[in-house]
RNA sequence: GCUCCCGUAGCUCAAUGGAUAGAGCAGCAGCCUUCUAAGCUGUUGGUUGUGGGUUCGAAUCCCGCCGGGGGCGCCA
């Protein structure tokens, strides 16, 4: 946020470096690392090991030259503009800031910004992230949950940093899995249907699970279930074969049942307040993908094993690599039908073509990195260029206490049951810690804490760790959690709330001065607030979320400390009432800007 | 066999080459006639799985080993 004063500071130290012949490595600033203090702090440990590298040290080890640079380069620096005063401090130079003048610019951009506080320039490059990939015919569990609030989160990090970003979903419209419930519904529930949304879907799990099991082969099963079993599954390959073929009645069936999961899934995204740019199917896909294996045939990249086998890529041999790394990938079946594998390598050409993207991030389980790493180099040896800027944001699956999920055991925990439990449990807490709440606003509060809690479980984990489901834990409204960070905002809200003069408003009234002597959490708000954008772009560029939640709870925590340890409406000196509640202002700002960014709002009381 | 991920406090997790390895939960001791106690303050708890190496400096990078999980020719 100070960059000009930065520039100044660091053409100093490299004039002070020229004029003594130091061979100067990097000026990396970080701040002051310890709490209440405020200021920007570099090493020169780098540069004196280069020196000493170099031959042109005077045989002082690494640490002491350090310290001697840092304090010779606070003596040349001198007085420079918007610094109170330096100090040189075990290898580190710190710089520290005129506390009022920085203070009073940090709190005045973020109340005119709004919004808009912490948004990067614009980057000129469209990013296209994919993510919430749930199968239809099933229903959407906690799994997808994390993939979704991982993916949307990202998304809005990455256009709030200032790029193009397309929100793309992909469900999987088709294979065996969503031709065995058709054929199990078409068979034991034809005619049927609950008329309830979530209801309707989850029983088209229920249907998965029941049909799977008739359809697994059982421990000492007797010669008539043997042929039972067989007769089904002769049934289901005669479905899939019809599908395949266009059979005009199970293509009804299935457009039909797949709008059921499909208006399954867009309430649960318009509950997560999720917005999709671009639906793909993998139907879609399906007969461009063919063709790109028939050219790769052609090309002699792909090896044609059919009708004996199926349609390969050996990707290591045409790589020439010694070791199995990559594999052989098999791109279509040998009765010419296509695969996951194939309708991606389709999909990827799409998302640049069709849509313009400069970058595609895949918001994928970690279970499936070889099938991407599969898809990117059979791309790359296809020729296309783009497969460069094509990447897998691999993260843990999701397990529950008792093992890992299977919906075709029906051994899941729907996204929905959670939802309805979160906003019961918060209803409960309402009732006890603000019974005084109106009846009519209980309901949307506790939605928002309850996704709140949920996102936040999901977001403060770093993407590539396996977790484990545990519903106490996820919906948990102590500590280190969404509800935490969102009461930080309610508090900020009610001092506001209380504050009018005059039908003024903190953001109204004009700048305040901030020349009184500020307390170590006032120094520590402002100081951590004026970081938001360099987060913000630290997100962006490593595709974390992680570090967007990390912060938010930060911030929250300096504004509980705050709160409780520096009256603002007792505050008998007008300036610096003033100056609080523009502070308090600029906290709800941020923070609220922080959590958008997570996909989590604040209520205005809880 | 090959390959990917993980291992940090009793538990769940931060810190990804820099200053004193930090939070939450659990435990212990305090704080509501004072802007919302879903909060605050203090405190207990660590040989960062292990052995080497690189570096002025390693939880972080490299190699080996141990432990856990995932993936590997016609599932998605």
């Amino acid at each position: 946020m100070f960059e000009k004063e930065q520039q100044v500071i660091e053409e100093k130290i490299q004039a002070y470096c020229v004029e003594n012949d130091i061979p100067l490595v990097e000026l990396k600033w970080q701040p002051i690392p310890f709490s209440g203090e405020w200021g920007i702090s570099t090493s020169f440990f780098a540069t004196a090991a280069a020196e000493a590298k170099a031959g042109k040290s005077k045989g002082l080890p690494v640490p002491a030259r350090a310290q001697e640079m840092a304090e010779a380069a606070r003596q040349f620096i001198g007085v420079a503009p918007g610094i109170s005063h330096g100090e040189a401090v075990k290898g580190y130079l710190n710089l520290y800031f005129s506390t009022a003048e920085y203070a009073r610019r940090v709190v005045d951009t973020i109340l005119a910004d709004g919004p808009r506080f912490g948004a990067g320039h614009p980057k000129h490059e469209r990013v296209m992230v994919e993510y919430a990939q749930p199968n239809t015919h099933h229903s959407f569990h906690i799994g997808h949950y994390r993939n979704t609030i991982l993916g949307e989160s990202l998304a809005r990090i990455v256009q709030f940093a200032g790029f193009e970003t397309i929100r793309a979903s992909y469900p999987g419209d088709l294979g065996l899995g969503v031709i065995t419930v058709l054929w199990a519904y078409e068979k034991f529930y034809k005619g049927q249907e609950p008329t309830d949304i979530h209801e309707r879907g989850q029983w088209l799990l229920k249907i998965y699970a029941e049909a799977t099991n008739l359809l697994s082969e059982k421990e000492n099963e007797t010669s008539a279930e043997k042929a039972q079993r067989e007769t089904y599954d002769g049934e289901r390959r005669e479905m899939y074969r019809k599908w395949d073929a266009g059979d005009p009645a199970v293509r009804q069936l299935w457009l039909e049942t797949r709008a059921w999961s499909l208006e399954e899934l867009r309430d649960i995204l318009m509950l997560m307040d999720v917005q999709i740019d671009v639906w793909f199917y993998e139907s879609e896909v399906d007969e461009p993908s063919k063709k790109i294996v028939d050219e790769l045939i052609a090309r002699g990249i792909a090896s044609d094993e059919r009708p004996a086998g199926p349609v390969i890529v050996k990707i290591d041999e045409k790589l020439g690599l010694a070791k199995e790394k990559y594999r052989v990938a098999v791109i279509l079946r040998s009765d010419g039908t296509s695969l996951y594998l194939t309708k991606d390598l389709a999909l990827a050409r799409d998302k640049f073509e069709k849509f313009q993207a400069n970058r595609s991030v895949y918001v994928v389980d970690n279970r499936q990195s070889l099938h991407f790493q599969q898809a990117f180099k059979i791309l790359e040896l296809w020729g296309f260029k783009q497969a460069e800027k094509c990447f897998h944001l691999a993260y843990g699956f999701v397990s529950l206490p008792e093992g890992a999920m299977s919906a075709r055991r029906g051994r899941v925990v729907l996204f929905k049951e959670v939802y309805d439990e979160a906003i019961q449990r918060v209803l409960t807490v309402i009732a006890e810690k603000n019974p005084t709440m109106a009846a009519g606003e209980r309901v949307g509060v506790a939605q928002k804490i309850g996704m709140g809690a949920l996102a936040y479980s999901m977001l403060s984990v770093d993407n590539n760790k396996d977790m484990v489901f545990d519903i106490n834990d996820a919906l948990s409204f102590d500590g280190h959690t969404g509800p935490y960070i969102q009461n930080a905002v309610v508090r900020a809200n009610s001092i506001l709330r209380k504050s009018k003069i005059g039908g003024q408003t903190a953001e109204t009234l004009g700048p305040a001065h901030f020349d009184f002597s500020l307390t170590t959490h006032e120094i520590e708000l402002i100081e951590q607030m004026s970081r938001f954008s360099g987060v913000v772009q630290q997100a962006a560029n490593e595709y974390r979320p992680l570090l967007v939640a990390v912060y938010a709870y930060d911030l929250a925590n300096t504004f509980h400390s705050f709160y409780h340890a520096v009256p603002v409406l007792q505050t008998d000196d007008e300036t610096i009432k003033m100056a609080r509640l523009r502070l308090v202002a600029s906290a709800r700002q941020v923070l609220t800007n922080a959590l958008n960014l997570l996909a989590i709002s604040a209520p205005d009381v809880m």
